[in-house]
DNA sequence: AAGCGTCGTTCTGTCGACAGATTTGACGAA
DNA sequence: TTCGTCAAATCTGTCGACAGAACGACGCTT
């Protein structure tokens, strides 16, 4: 069964492959993606490679030229900096609505998460403790009750991801990492949305501070 | 000179007509809007109209049935006070961004900006005090120096304009309002960024409200 | 060797067409 | 009348084609 879910379009294929292409990294900033090229690549007509270029240009995933023609985006730290100063204020909107919204089955599944965590940064199991945090933000979004807003910070999200592929991929949790989610856990218990609010932009904050320097220390290694 | 500037595509007219359509309440939610249709009123191929389309998906103005089908997207109050509570936030954090980055210039534009409101307020010049208030904000934006929050608020603002043009536009600003204006300005003054992103929040959750109530009156008169 | 115009190539924007799927609406049965 | 059925009408997803614009390479001029 080479097709288990035939159920998208070639333009969704096509998106999907060139949007993985990107977070992955293997197609660079600056590079030229032209719709005959795209449409041979995928064995399609222009027609879809053109829609998923519309929606990687809306994402912010690649740029159009005055001709028209399009490149992937560039990836410039200082935009990193702006777009996790934008994540970290939304993430901490979340962790305020969701501060009263939360039932214990959701607190207890993010508690879970956060010992899985642990244990994973523990045993230097980085994919685990991706794996926790993704949990935890995950209840985060689906409990605090306000579509437009997980909808932005998915939308962030995924421009922020093209930058992490560029540093190595290890040390995105630390038991500095740990002890921050369990604030914010702490603070969602007590349902204090201040401090939960406090606790996230801190969280995403430091996060993007050990981000940009590793990018700038890679930056300074390959001139 | 019937076209002044036909440096836009097919599709970006068709798209601008459309969203204005959509943003003036011409086009009712749930309306269906088909590719052939639209070609058709605008006298091109379905490509220009597809594309169209599609960009209005992304923003949110048309939704997509399961069969692939766009009618225009409901307009639910409860869903306005959603992206009015992120719009907020974002626009408290533009203010805080802002704050210890405008000039003197900037400032007194604002402040006359301010005063026109006062005295367009005062005259019922309902059109000059949106357009003062406008002007406030721009400068907010212009001067916060984050391109993604700038392209996030524009997004949210169009979203929202939808539900303005069910209520007579009249009244969005009053004496309250012009005073909230003050008190932002007061404190980007003195350039506290704190106050000022208190000030905003406040001042965009307010005009939430009146707006919402306002809905919520017209919703209860035509039942 | 640098600058510049020219020509062929490539690309985008747009068009019309077709197949498959969905929706509509008429028609007949209960 | 209400419901189910079936055929006509419509729409989407996709394809291939064409014109005009932009790009790139080449050779010519200075």
């Amino acid at each position: 069964m080479p097709e288990p879910a035939s159920k998208l379009s070639l333009a969704d294929e096509a998106y999907r492959e060139i949007r993985d292409a990107l977070l992955s990294g293997a197609l660079e900033p600056g590079q030229r993606l032209s719709e005959p090229e795209l449409a041979l690549r995928f064995n399609t007509s222009r027609s879809p490679a053109r829609e998923a270029l519309l929606r990687l240009e809306h994402e912010g995933f690649v740029e159009r030229l005055p001709s028209g023609r399009v490149r992937v985006a560039a990836l410039d730290v200082g935009y990193l900096e702006q777009l996790y100063v934008v994540r970290a204020n939304l993430e901490g909107l979340a962790a305020r609505l969701a501060a009263p919204l939360l039932r214990t089955v959701d607190l207890d599944a993010m508690t879970r998460s956060v010992d899985d965590m642990d244990s994973a940064v523990k045993n230097d199991d980085a994919s685990g403790a991706i794996a926790a945090g993704q949990q935890f933000h995950d209840v985060l979004m689906r409990e605090c009750g306000n579509e437009p807003l997980v909808s932005l910070l998915a939308a962030l999200k995924g421009r922020i991801g093209r930058f992490r592929a560029l540093v190595a991929s290890l040390g995105d949790y630390d038991a500095d990492r740990v002890l921050e989610h369990r604030r914010i856990l702490e603070a969602l218990f007590a349902r204090d949305p201040d401090r939960a609010q406090a606790e996230m932009i801190g969280h995403v904050s430091r996060s993007a501070t050990v981000l940009v320097r590793r990018l700038r220390e890679r930056a300074a290694d390959t001139p």
